[in-house]
RNA sequence: GCCGCCUUAGCUCAGUUGGUUAGAGCACUGGUUUGUGGAACCAGGGGUCCCCCGUUCAAGCCGGGGAGGCGGUA
């Protein structure tokens, strides 16, 4: 481990790579699925069992933790991996996905963007700078530049808008975050679903320099085809000496696709928010355990999947303990989701050294072809 | 025995001065979720309004009778 962040990439089988990030805090191997930890947890798992599934890196969030209980508070209390028992490397979102989910709640103008909180509607206000400065106090690994993630469908007019104003920001994010061995900063490519626009994002990020591309503004209601059509040609845009970060995608297939297509990393609030409401993921597609298909069922959710839901619990029980309101049934589904979500990754990583790809989406597919095992 | 209150969906209950196809919560059957405002949200099925008679153009609602339940009192 050195004091540098570095990428290394170890195979390709057509546009699918294989390889690693290394950090001081531990390396990533690549393609990578980072978990969403918003407010310092992954909602319903210790920061070991997170582990336990094969994650190397998780998501935190500048906006929520900027809210409750404050950078400056975690700052104080020795850093985000500190203060929520996390040591490995943390990419944290710089509050650019905010930008456009809590649309309803923020003034936004070229300085920055004016929040008032979800939670008792105090006024802050996250700029490029600012959203640097909480990044650096909660000790991120991998900075995310402040963007606007433009919501779709938008005008092409729109769209060029806000890509130019996010990449006026990248600047001021590269200016403001410094040098800083150890972190990095990765810009954010905009432009919707216009080639052009993407081309012209990309070819801006270049020209300031980052350690990493991410590809935004996706998974925001476009659907997989518009979004494989973007995916098509956005990361070929991106420097392949760097990790390309696909943002909050996606599902299963979504995340097969993207790798098919160049992306090297990840993240989607999926697997954790569909464990606590009972929707599972295996490699036959999905399922929902309140389904009262599995009331009597004592087979496990997956045979062959190695996770304490599977190997120790029936779906009966998931089904009870989901229908009764446990608390144990989002622990455990949460579990399985992430686990299975690591095992695919796991897979592509091994498919693509071994130069097997292609063949791993077939069967991939297959799988899932045959949708979810026989009613009793 | 007498007095009072109650009876509407599987459960707990709303139902205005009588006025379209009688509602809610929970339960039930499904669905949705993509850089977490989410232990969330959406949709659907389900009723001889305890029974009978009457008044009325019209009764869950008003009147009479009956049945069942709860409480009080001899």
């Amino acid at each position: 481990m050195g004091d540098r962040i570095t990428f290394t990439l170890n195979a390709t089988d057509g546009k699918a790579r294989a390889g690693v990030i290394s950090t001081p805090r531990g390396d990533i191997r690549t393609p990578a699925f980072m978990p969403v930890g918003t407010a310092a947890t992954v909602k319903a798992m210790l920061p070991e069992s997170v582990r336990a599934t094969g994650a190397d890196i998780l998501l935190g969030n500048t906006y929520h933790l900027m809210l409750r209980p404050s950078a400056e508070r975690i700052h104080r209390l020795g850093g985000l991996h500190k203060f929520m028992n996390w040591q490995r490397p943390i990419l944290t979102d710089s509050g650019g996905f905010q930008v456009m989910s809590l649309s309803s709640l923020r003034k936004m103008s070229e300085q920055g963007v004016q929040f008032s909180s979800h939670i008792d509607g105090s006024k802050h206000m996250l700029s490029p700078e600012r959203s640097m400065e909480i990044q650096r106090l909660l000790g991120s690994d991998i900075v995310m530049c402040f963007d606007e993630c433009t919501p779709h469908p938008a005008s092409e007019a729109v769209a060029l808008e806000s890509m130019r104003m996010s990449m006026r920001w990248a600047q001021r994010s590269r200016d403001a975050f410094g040098d800083r061995p150890g972190h990095a900063l990765f810009g954010i490519q905009q432009g919707s679903c216009f080639a052009d626009q993407r081309a012209e994002s990309a070819q801006k990020l270049r020209e300031i320099g980052f350690d990493g591309y991410a590809i935004g503004g996706l998974a925001v209601g476009e659907g997989q085809e518009i979004m494989f059509e973007v995916l098509d040609y956005a990361p070929d845009m991106l420097p392949k000496d760097r990790p390309r970060y696909l943002m909050g995608v996606g599902k299963p297939d979504d995340i097969v696709g993207a790798v098919a297509r160049g992306v090297d990393m990840m993240d989607c609030v999926l697997p954790s928010r569909s464990g606590r409401t009972g929707q599972v993921f295996t490699r036959r597609g999905v399922l929902n355990i309140k389904n009262a298909r599995h009331a009597d069922d004592p087979r496990p959710l997956d045979e062959d999947c190695s996770c304490p839901a599977c190997r120790n619990y029936s779906r009966a029980y998931l089904h009870h303990v989901f229908r009764s309101k446990e608390i144990i049934q989002s622990m455990l589904l949460t579990w399985h989701n992430l686990h299975y979500y690591q095992d695919l990754m796991q897979g592509m990583r091994d498919a693509i050294a071994a130069g097997e790809f292609a063949k791993f989406e077939a069967e991939f597919h297959a799988a899932r072809q045959q949708g979810d095992i026989e009613p009793l």
